[in-house]
DNA sequence: GTTGAGCGTT
């Protein structure tokens, strides 16, 4: 299975690859979603990694309060985006 | 050509 993480205080020059390489020294990552503003498409500097359990807790430990890009990165479990595609 | 706390579109 697979588990959402939270990733914030990123760099607005940061891309998918840089985050996925990043988790992907720690366990297997499934997919990166970092988010842009939908409607200026700015980055808003926080995306979404979507990993393996135990790679994702390994994730969350080692990279969170981690220096990414000269920032101190914030990675946590993810909430719960929205409940569209189970009902 | 900018900005900085946060939790996202299908």
């Amino acid at each position: 299975m697979s588990k959402n993480i939270y990733v914030g205080n990123l760099p607005w020059s940061a891309s998918e690859d840089e985050v996925r390489a990043a988790f992907e020294a720690y366990g297997e990552v499934n997919s990166v979603n970092l988010i842009n503003d939908r409607e200026t498409g700015r980055p808003r500097g926080f995306g979404f990694v979507e990993m393996d359990d135990a790679g994702a807790a390994e994730a969350i430990k080692n990279l969170d309060g981690k220096d990414f890009g000269g920032r101190n990165l914030k990675v946590n479990e993810a909430r719960p985006r929205a409940e569209r595609s189970r009902w």
